[in-house]
DNA sequence: TGTACATCAGTGAACGCGCGTTCACTGATGTAC
DNA sequence: TGTACATCAGTGAACGCGCGTTCACTGATGTAC
């Protein structure tokens, strides 16, 4: 039993340990907004600094440099992607359709989720390190998807199954997950409904409805 | 009938014009690969011009500015899809996909057009003034798919027509297309298939093979 | 509890640097006679 | 054909500016006694 165990009043994490957390979400918080606006390149550490109401020298006590600020930026929507597809599957593949239509419009329709997005591919491209970071979660997102539907996979019909494997299908929803919010973004929502994206799936599948 | 019409033996553009079309010529290609590389904002003048051997105030020669290259550099690229676009189409439908899925495969294996296609949308949705000629651009590729699938629409299985229309069958095949030449350049070719593409598009379509 | 000292998150002026754009200049090409 | 002048594509040094990063400093918080 160590000192530290006995102190019970005091906050285990002290008010310097709190602000300086606040101050790191804050940061990530601005990096967010202003990457998405400017591109990783454009953006300026002092716009981020004075997004957050902090001081440019701050952002160097959180973070080495403008770019470990980005890539832990990623790292938090990676973390915010799984969330967010945790919340999609349901038991009844209705609703689960439905949850995946939805997902299509928030993503299409906040433009910093659409633009970061496209931002961070980008980035993995240009930079080959970090691309293997974003294949891994690209795959796991993918393989969430896949453990779900392996269960009915068995049960779908030899004509879809003859022609794609379910790690072939999941891919291809992804795909057309990306692609949609891309066109969505520039052709409006008239034009790409996000309920095309249940039907075109349905579709690929050969489900009814 | 002027004078310029009597002038025969001389080639009707004189040296100055041509070398002045060649200089144009290598800076658009010049800024194709800096761009694509470094992306809009952090892609200099002077190395375009270094790339394109020619010093920096000759760019200005040609374009009024950064800006103004980018965006002549995406005309030049339209006119290029246009093209890939005709030689996709054929009268066997059989062809038509295979050749589909030799677009995707070009043009996620090219990483030079991969990131410009992508560094072009994220100018598009950064520039509204610019996203409208986007939209224009997308919708017309769109259409001539369109075009030429709308003979074959009234003869499809009344089940796909029932739950998409023609139009939104060819935005969801555009779709499908920009994501799967995103997700083939994160993932790589073994697990995105160019003939992927096909084998998803019938599959929508409910046709055989 | 009170006091003296240590820690460290946060500050902001200063740095060296590379950027987009300009402009006076050069010289090959074009034109007039 | 030859000559004198005009045009203009191309040059590159110079400009003003904003960038990422550093660092000596501040003062609130934490610790020891």
């Amino acid at each position: 039993m160590t000192r530290s165990d006995e102190v019970t009043t005091r906050p285990r994490t002290g008010r310097r340990a709190e602000t300086k957390a606040r101050t790191r979400e804050a940061l990530l918080e601005a990096a967010r907004r202003v990457f998405a606006e400017r591109g990783y390149g454009p953006a300026s550490v002092e716009e981020i600094a004075r997004t957050a109401g902090v001081s440019v020298g701050s952002v160097y006590v959180h973070f080495a440099s403008k770019e470990a600020l980005f890539t832990a930026l990623v790292e938090a929507q990676t973390s915010a992607d799984v969330t967010a597809m945790s919340a999609v599957v349901h038991d009844d593949p209705q609703e689960t359709f439905a949850a995946l239509d939805r997902l299509v419009s928030d993503v299409a329709d906040s433009r910093e989720e659409a633009l970061l997005d496209a931002e961070t591919w980008l980035y993995a491209v240009r930079h080959p390190e970090f691309a293997d970071r974003l294949a891994e979660h690209e795959m796991r997102m993918a393989r969430f998807a896949n453990d779900r539907l392996s269960h009915d996979w068995d049960a779908m019909d030899p004509a879809v199954r003859s022609v794609v494997r379910d790690d072939e299908f999941v891919v291809a929803a992804a795909a057309l997950f990306h692609g949609m919010i891309r066109l969505r973004r520039v052709l409006g929502e008239e034009r790409v409904p996000a309920d095309l994206y249940s039907r075109v799936l349905r579709l690929i599948l050969h489900l009814p409805d």
